[in-house]
DNA sequence: GCCAACGTTGGC
DNA sequence: GCCAACGTTGGC
């Protein structure tokens, strides 16, 4: 399967870029999804090395802030089963897990993030499900036409 | 902090 | 299986 590009949604006071950089070999997984859409994307559909726009949402500039990339195959997370974790959820089950998560490697922050302002005003990315009237999604496709225009931002503002 | 949009839950 | 109620997301 050829490379797939991705964009995930985190609250950077939760978990930010920063956070990411900072972790043993920069990774992380990525735990706490909780929508079966972004589930599937990462179970079905994420290959090791396919990469990431890191996002920043909930915050006062939203906005691509850099690039990580797809660094394990899926597996259970295993914070539904832990009673102690706010997302802890009983009707996971280890044997039949509901819900599942990737690592994520830290790859580059960008010097001038790119912001949803600016994205919003690509014509290039009128399809992409981030720019769109409520979109919720934390983790969403991204074609490689729209990944490529992105890049082609960086630097230009 | 507000609130629109959305996904999920649960009664029927 | 419908749909109202609810909780959450996330831009502003």
């Amino acid at each position: 399967m050829s490379r797939q590009y991705w964009l995930m949604k985190s609250e950077p006071d939760a978990f930010s870029i920063d956070d990411l950089a900072a972790k043993p070999e920069q990774t992380e997984h990525w735990d706490g999804v909780r929508n079966y859409q972004a589930r599937n994307m990462m179970r079905d559909q994420m290959q090791m090395g396919d990469r990431i726009f890191f996002y920043h949402s909930a915050c006062k500039v939203p906005a691509i802030v850099g690039l990580a990339e797809v660094a394990s195959q899926a597996y259970p997370d295993h914070t539904a089963f832990d009673p102690e974790s706010k997302y802890f959820d009983d009707k996971s089950d280890p044997q039949n897990p509901r819900w599942w998560m990737v690592d994520v490697k830290f790859v580059e922050k960008f010097t001038q993030p790119i912001s949803l302002k600016t994205l919003k005003a690509m014509p290039e990315l009128e399809q992409l499900a981030l720019v769109k009237r409520g979109c919720r999604l934390s983790i969403m496709p991204v074609a490689e036409l729209e990944w490529l225009a992105i890049l082609n931002k960086l630097g230009s503002e």
